[in-house]
RNA sequence: GUGCCCCUAGCUCAAUUGGCAGAGCACUGGUCUGUGGCACCAGUGGUUACGGGUUCGAGCCCCGUGGGGCACC
């Protein structure tokens, strides 16, 4: 078949292995990992359920997506309905019936996305939590036994995220934060580990901003860690295209080969194709499940808005190749009554067609990369894939941090 | 029948002393990347009920017509 096969040890703990095929076309990797509950086939895309639920969907629809892991967020459920009460259900798996893995993403980024609420220091970072304003400590330390309280298979550790915009300061300083963290992280997850026996893995993070020698730095950094696997935080933050594909191929190339690599908060089904050219085995985006519930659904030939006004009488499925629920049973006209009508159905319906849509990209990914015609697979996607408009994009995420700055005064 | 009030974008309403006719919703198009998001960005849309008059200038003041509302006969 003309694979490349190459397969690495097993990577701590005796939960957690993650073996993946390098194809011929390039970085591209093909792999499984296998975490408590369950085994997940790399390339994997994980939907977003923040607070234990993926918006609009339950469980049944997930897994009639394909859907292999969930992730959900440290710091919304903290919060609510609190970490000792999901315990108590027997962790976030089992309290939302989602029988699968679940990957929690440790607060890092809403450390970065609350940013006029947070105070960050050596030892963690403080906050006012969104809901009713009380204050609340966030460390490494901490961040892992949340993890732990909610049974994840995948914890993450904590770190600390900037965006596109941020200063050569902030930059340098989020990295020596999340560097600092890092053993941490590690110490606290291996305690947690021998003392409770959480059977979980813990990935850890990478950071460095937008320069390319931090980036490099960051990942060595990490690449050093005894972790099981390797996320590149802080892309996808606001910056161009080329710009996080130059810094995530700088990121991959010090990265270890025998460890997942996760993307994560990537991304449009264009970033899917591009970032496993270079590598990356897992991803989690919320753009997906986002996008679905202001009407935009996925076709090969690009994002629809399905309630334009030129789809009012459409008959027939939203792409006539897709096999979800959504495509196989509605109209695009029944679709866009339903957006024009605020329906709650509508949300449902779309999320779950986005999310196979996705799903099946990965599919595609991942048998192209077996059959060894990835390149082919990605060139023909890409040619047909009309992606969204990137200046508007930028046009607007500045016009809103300008407003956002003007409420500040 | 008499008196008073009202008529501005498709809808609900603003418009300072007479001084560039606006907003929200709706409509049209677009954006969203480890979810504080049913949000955001932009656009179309007007003989200011109609006809006269005063004025450099009228949605606004005056006269008439039509339509609606309230009160009293």
């Amino acid at each position: 078949l003309g694979i490349i096969g190459s397969m690495s040890d097993l990577v701590s703990p005796a939960s957690l292995s993650f073996f993946s095929v390098d194809g011929i076309d390039g970085h591209a990797r093909a792999g499984q990992l296998r975490l408590p509950r369950g085994v997940v086939l790399t390339p994997a895309f994980m939907p977003v359920g923040t607070q234990a639920t993926v918006k609009s969907l339950d469980p049944n629809d997930l897994r009639t997506i394909g859907a292999q892991i969930v992730l959900a967020n440290t710091y919304h459920l903290m919060l609510r309905p609190g970490a000792e009460l999901i315990e108590q259900f027997g962790g976030v798996s089992h309290f939302m019936r989602w029988d699968g893995p679940i990957l929690t993403d440790s607060g890092g980024f809403q450390v970065f996305s609350l940013a006029d609420n947070r105070r960050l220091s050596d030892a963690g970072v403080t906050f006012h939590s969104h809901l009713d304003g009380s204050r609340h400590e966030l460390s490494p330390e901490r961040a892992m036994g949340l993890q732990a309280q909610f049974g994840s298979d995948i914890s993450m550790a904590l770190d600390v995220c900037v965006g596109y915009g941020a200063s050569e300061q902030e930059q340098i300083d989020a990295m020596r934060l999340t560097h600092a963290w890092l053993p941490r992280n590690i110490a606290a997850f291996e305690r947690l580990v021998e003392e409770t026996g959480h059977p979980g893995a813990l990935f850890g993070i990478c950071q460095g901003g937008f320069d390319g020698g931090r980036r490099r730095e960051s990942a060595r950094f990490l690449a050093d860690m005894e972790v099981s696997g390797c996320a590149i935080g802080g892309l996808s933050v606001g910056e161009p295209k080329q710009v996080m594909a130059d810094m995530l191929e700088l990121t991959l190339d010090e990265l270890p080969p025998g460890k997942p690599r996760y993307l994560m908060g990537v991304g449009s089904p264009e970033d899917l194709w591009n970032a496993v050219a270079l590598g990356v085995d897992m991803f989690d985006c919320v753009l997906p499940t986002r996008v679905a519930r202001r009407g935009a659904v996925y076709t090969p030939a690009g994002r629809i808005s399905v309630g334009a006004a030129r789809y009012r009488s459409l008959d027939g499925p939203i792409d006539a190749t897709c096999d979800c629920y959504t495509c196989r049973t509605f109209s695009v006209a029944y679709l866009n009554h339903l957006f024009r009508a605020k329906e709650l159905l509508g949300y449902r319906l779309a999320t779950i067609h986005n999310l196979r849509f996705i799903q099946r990209q990965i599919e595609a990914m991942r048998e192209s990369i077996l059959t060894a015609s990835f390149a082919n697979a990605r060139a023909s996607f890409l040619a047909a894939y009309q992606s969204a408009d990137q200046d508007v994009a930028a046009d607007q995420r500045e016009k809103f941090r300008q407003r956002r700055a003007a409420r500040r005064w």
